[in-house]
RNA sequence: AGUGCAGACCGCCUUAUCGCCCUGUAGUAACAAUACUAUAGGGAGGAAAGUCCGGGCAACAUAGAGCAACGCACUUCCUAACAGGAAGGCGCUGUAGUUGAGUAAAAUCACUACGGUGACAGCUAGUGCCACAGAAAACAGACUUCCCUCCGGGAAGAAGUCACGGGUGAGGGAGGAGGAACCUCCUGUAAGGUAGGGAAACCCUCCUGUAGGGGUGGGAAACCCUCCUGCGAGGUAGGGAAACCCUCCUGUAGGGGUGGGAAACCCUCCUGCGAGGUAGGGAAACCCUCCUACGCCAAGGCUUCGGAGGGUAAAGGUGAAAAGGUGGGGUAAGGGCCCACCGCCCUGGUGGUGACAUCAGGGGCACGGUAAACCUUGCGUGUUGAAAGACCAAAUAGGUUUCGCUGGUUGCAAAACCGUGGGCUGCUCGUCCAUAAUGCCGUACCGGUAUAUACCGGCAACGGCAUAGCGAAAUGGGUAGGUUGAUUGAUCCCGCCAGUGAUGGCGGGGCCAGAUAAAUGAUAAGGGUUCCGCCAGGGGCGGAAUACAGAACCCGGCUUACAGGUCUGCAUUUUUU
RNA sequence: UGACCCAUGGUGUAACUGGCAACACGUCUGAUUUUGGUUCAGAAGAGUCCAGGUUCGAGCCCUGGUGGGUCAA
């Protein structure tokens, strides 16, 4: 258990996100995904001795949303909920780079997000515990 | 109070909980770096947007000048700079004014006041374009029209028509006479006259012309002959006018009066005569002007068409636009041909820093529009942009070039020490790491062969070369990071001063985001503002709305988007005083 | 972040130096055929992405905006 999980406060900083430009092509590139409405998700496993955690990157395509307020909030918005419950991934043995893409052509309302984003966290987990016990 | 326009400004607030980014302080991980914890402070905009201009900053380039390319364009000022701003000029335009001109009243023009608006250098530097229509679309002149002259009187441009048109026209002068008729003489003209008889009105006769009619006249016909009737030989025209006549006045002679008076004489009436009158009227010869029949003279005239030569550009109604405009004079007709006013151009004076304004003189006018057409002129701009650029470390990885080193002592060896080189992200100290060959040539030396020259071998000394290794530096390329650039600035607030103002100066105070796959969020409660509904009228309850929009190196502008609100000015409407 | 291009009938494209927005396919109607296709004849269908300006006149020139796309890293 690292320090960053034994935190009982549902915080959210920096090594949490994905930043390295390399991990995101290789995510893109190689990465499994699925999709539950309004979010695609993308992830792979993380190697490395640096790796103490998941990270997260989230991303709402300009395609959908012209005005930067509006992405700017949802991003927000998805990062906020993440935080809230990204506890329900604990447990797990691997770390992992998770995308979220918000690919949908209309604003929903935050309860809506935050109910979309507890059930994708439990299907993610749920795959990746399958696919442990697979191999 | 409402509405509209213009300008300036604000552009939701508070609390709690959970979080995010930055900075300071303290603590923990030995220091540092870094991370975590605690705590304090700060954390989107008027447009952060569009990326349309301008600058700072940085790298590279750069002798100077020019060309090209791009941009700007009324003036002066502000500014680091600008395509921005301020003040002003000019053009266009809105409202108001009774101020002036103008009109019947208006329209309209000018002026004044308050605004709005303009990519506002140059088409009299050049080139291009101006569809259709129209005679013509830009050197003005071709066409139509208009005007003049000529093309013909017995010859010719053609045809038609008419004697209509142009002159002359009741001539002029001298003598006789009051004057006319009349007579004599003279004279002018292209022509310039009015039959005979009778005194004359007028009548008669004749000639001629013309119009109409008749003829059992002629003739083939054209036409001729003849007869009858009508017309023509001046004017009811205008003005003047002698003789003469009448009236009146004056004079004179005679006469009358039952007029006056003593008388002289006076008054009045009648008649005659003569002379006269600035008197009145009539009369008309005649004169002047005008008109005119027939005739006469000259010549054809007029109209239309055509031809030749010339004048003119006013007119042509088309077009978005037509060759200065309006009016008058002038002309054969016209024209800036001339003139007045307006416009335009040139020159000069005055005022203004200047754009420009105004005044005077000159030019008769050449100058259509279009430069958001090419272009010309003036001014400006080196290129590239923070993913620019600078620094650091890692993989002790490679390429190329240059330089340096590949030693010494102890020791059997391992190893140690000295020296040398390098690292520890600036220097010193300190500490750590490395210190790894061989060949060839020459010189000297040693050994051998050899009488000597010479030859062979060795070499731990010196010098040189080659390869290899190690190190450093430079350079070029690749991978993935970090720090910096990067937040104290053409800064913000307040006050004073200068300036019409934009703005600038001085003084005091403040520090106000700094992320980098990229921080401002979520939840809850309360409030504010606006609108709607209900209760009801101070107010309360409920519902809805709360815009446009998110920093990315930093500034100055412009443009675009925007719920609602505040202030100021102007205009207008209503109510109250 | 920077550089650049495009927008015209339902679709794909023209319109040269500013002067009546054209062509093909498609659609509709009629003819030919037993019917369909082919073929032939004819017709309808736009005001040029939006707003403003320059000009007598704008798809074209200028300014601002909207939408779409390409390139460099």
């Amino acid at each position: 258990m690292t320090k960053f999980e034994k935190n009982t406060r549902n915080r959210f900083r920096k090594p949490e996100r994905l930043t390295r430009k390399k991990d995101i092509q290789q995510l893109f590139s190689a990465g499994r995904s699925f999709h539950l409405h309004p979010f695609t998700v993308k992830y792979l496993p993380l190697t490395g001795p640096d790796v103490l955690t998941h990270q997260v990157l989230i991303s709402v395509p300009k395609r959908n949303f012209k005005l930067a307020v509006d992405r700017n909030r949802l991003k927000r918005q998805i990062r906020e909920a993440y935080r809230l419950h990204k506890h329900r991934l604990a447990g797990l043995p691997d770390k992992y780079a998770i995308a979220y893409i918000y690919s949908f052509k209309q604003k929903l309302p935050y309860k809506e997000l935050e109910n979309k984003l507890i059930a994708s966290l439990d299907r993610l987990k749920n795959e990746l515990a399958k696919k442990n016990n697979a191999s």
